[in-house]
RNA sequence: GGUCGCGUAGCUCAGCUGGAUAGAGCAUCUGCCUUCUAAGCAGACGGUCAGAGGUUCGAAUCCUCUCGCGAUCACCA
């Protein structure tokens, strides 16, 4: 039983028997360092209630818990704060019972467990992933193994925007100037690939505009006037009127870029379990819109737009359905929504990874799927988080200020490989052997890199400063797991219990009091949508244990009983980071 | 201008629902590889928690205002 509660149910009874008040919210921290203890008490609420003084309270809950629990030793009051030092036999017991490999703070979810859809990556299929889809990317991947560790059902998901104006730019570059090549014709990924008529197109465009200004035209004018952009409007016309020619068309190039995007979230080690296309949800957006209509929730305006108004609720009217009947983001969203709701009735979350450009967007979403009566929008979240910007500003891809997704994981992956060989780290393996652990070490920095900072925080990022290897990062963490698997590979170490009656020292003391918190950890991470809460938590057990590690000769221990107990540790430690990499998607490696 | 978010060491970030002397890493400096992996360990240096008020036993944390940065307020997605 976990201590923090048998402390508070111990003296919320006593209160009741002493004094006959109902108190039971007391708060329970770990005790600072250079104070002597292990948890500690804040008493001063209790001083206006009792009216007594902080001390006297201190010292009578102190003797009244040593007195009645075998767990506490000893206790010691500094003005309002009721230090206590717990046994090594708590922490020892902790050890045997509760970190059992398959249970610390893990729940499996089972068949009637309640259900989370987590969408994220959700690309346009006209351009390769960034770096901005890969905060995305790991984020939404992060918290669908937190969820579940906290015993959800999840379902990964993503809204592929697939359909629009801007995929018919891109399919009509490349109709006219593609030649009828295909990317595996000049050996180029396919997102890539269609990602340069995308551009190509921005810039015939951009040319066009410019020679229709210089023949007189205004600036409006001519935005309307370019021929390549009336060609792409033409496109789009006939796509949604379904015309055969160009949707294979489309077909085709889409398929170019989902193959290049399987890359990529190969490499990055994440998938999906279902996919939702907006070419499949907008029609239903528009029904929903027809149904509002009909309930006066929405109103068309003389010029056939649909709006709502939403400042009862401090928003602004938005506009729903443009005047020539075709439909606009939301829209879209409104379908993709109520599809998912069909499809996952039972649903209790769903959860959108998106950037919080986009804060307003969802408010309003939300607030709209409540108005039409859907009981399950309360079950809407969005989960937020910052721009990744660079050191020049934000990116922007017609800019060419892009760091592609693909190009950064090989910039990764190759730093590794320079770092381990200049280390001399990988002597002795096979060159596929090097390989696969330099991509594991290359994407753990980057992960973690991306995961520990909290979510709602922008991230500066620096492509030139090349992420660290040292300190507060992913293979500080791995390389530690990778140790203790070589410590335990050389002991004979059985995953026996350990004596419960063992001396323990301040700093295995500190490890097993960090292991205690491990399950309120990830309850917490899940509640708040926070993957960064696991990272630093890991980083700090980490810290801890090798400092450990560093001044503990294990292999020299004589005492058997001693040395089991240190192994045991350690297995244990290994095993938290490993389920907290687990966590944040990233691999540990044996060896490093 | 309205709304939302952010501002902690030179840099990158922790600091959970208010709790004791605000913590790490990087960078700079000092030690430690014949001792289970030095991608490591031990230590030094570094702070008016943007600023000002308020709430209270107690504020980086909550409230108000000011300043700075960002996002958003499109018949773009």
């Amino acid at each position: 039983m976990d201590i923090n509660t048998i402390l508070q149910s111990k003296l919320s009874e006593y209160l009741k028997l002493k004094y006959d008040i109902d108190f039971n919210d007391f708060e329970i921290q770990l005790t600072k360092k250079d104070f002597e203890g292990d948890l500690t008490i804040v008493i001063f609420p209790l001083v206006k209630i009792l009216r007594q003084s902080p001390a006297n309270l201190g010292n009578e809950f102190g003797s009244f818990i040593v007195n009645n629990s075998k767990y506490v030793t000893g206790f010691n009051v500094i003005q309002g704060f009721l230090n206590l030092s717990i046994s090594s036999f708590y922490y020892l017991e902790f050890l045997n019972i509760c970190l059992t490999d398959i249970n610390f703070g893990f729940i499996t979810p089972k068949k009637n467990s309640p259900l989370y859809l987590v969408e994220y990556s959700s690309p346009n299929t006209n351009k390769p992933l960034h770096l901005g889809h890969i905060r995305n990317i790991l984020l939404g991947y992060s918290m669908s193994k937190i969820l579940e560790a906290s015993g959800k059902r999840v379902n990964k998901t993503q809204i592929i925007n697939d359909r629009g104006i801007h995929i018919c730019k891109s399919i009509i570059a490349w109709l006219k100037f593609g030649e009828n090549k295909t990317p595996y014709d000049v050996n180029q990924k396919g997102d890539f690939f269609v990602g340069k008529y995308y551009v190509l197109f921005d810039k015939i465009y951009k040319r066009e505009i410019k020679e229709l200004i210089n023949s007189g035209f205004s600036k409006i004018e001519a935005e309307q006037k370019s021929p390549i952009f009336i060609e792409a409007k033409e496109l789009l016309r006939k796509w949604e009127a379904g015309d055969k020619e160009i949707i294979n068309v489309w077909k085709l190039m889409n398929g170019w870029v989902y193959d290049g995007f399987n890359k990529t979230y190969n490499d990055l080690g994440v998938n999906f379990d279902s996919l939702y296309y907006e070419s499949d949800t907008y029609l239903i957006g528009k029904e929903i819109i027809n149904h509002g209509l009909e309930k006066q929730i929405f109103y068309k305006k003389d010029d056939g737009s649909v709006w709502i108004d939403l400042s009862d609720e401090g928003l602004d009217e938005k506009l729903l359905l443009r005047s020539d009947g075709t439909s606009v983001y939301m829209t879209q969203d409104l379908g993709t929504a109520y599809k998912r709701y069909k499809d996952n009735p039972e649903m209790k979350g769903l959860i959108y990874t998106v950037g919080n450009e986009q804060d307003y967007h969802f408010n309003v979403l939300f607030k709209i799927l409540k108005k039409l009566g859907f009981k399950w929008s309360n079950h809407l979240f969005h989960l937020s988080y910052g721009m990744v910007d660079l050191p020049s500003g934000k990116m922007k891809s017609r800019e060419g200020t892009v760091v592609d997704a693909d190009e950064l994981i090989l910039e990764m992956v190759n730093n590794a490989s320079k770092l381990s060989s200049d280390l001399g780290k990988l002597d002795g393996l096979s060159i596929g052997d090097k390989n696969a652990l330099n991509h594991t070490i290359g994407l753990g920095a980057l992960k973690y890199y991306i995961l520990k900072v909290d979510p709602k925080k922008r991230i500066l990022f620096d492509p030139n400063d090349s992420i660290d290897f040292n300190g507060n990062t992913g293979p500080f963490i791995q390389y530690t797991y990778a140790r203790i698997q070589s410590l335990l590979s050389k002991e004979i170490y059985e995953n026996n219990s350990v004596n419960e009656d063992l001396d323990i020292n301040t700093k295995e003391k500190q490890i097993l009091k960090l292991l205690t918190q491990y399950p309120y950890l990830i309850k917490s991470s899940a509640d708040n949508l926070n993957p960064a809460l696991i990272a630093n938590f890991t980083y700090e057990l980490v810290k801890a244990f090798n400092s450990y590690y560093q001044t503990t000769k294990i292999s020299k221990i004589e005492n058997n009983e001693v040395k089991l107990f240190r192994l045991s540790l350690s297995y244990k430690v290994g095993l938290i980071i490993k389920s907290s990499m687990l966590l944040l998607g990233i691999k540990v490696p044996d060896k490093m």
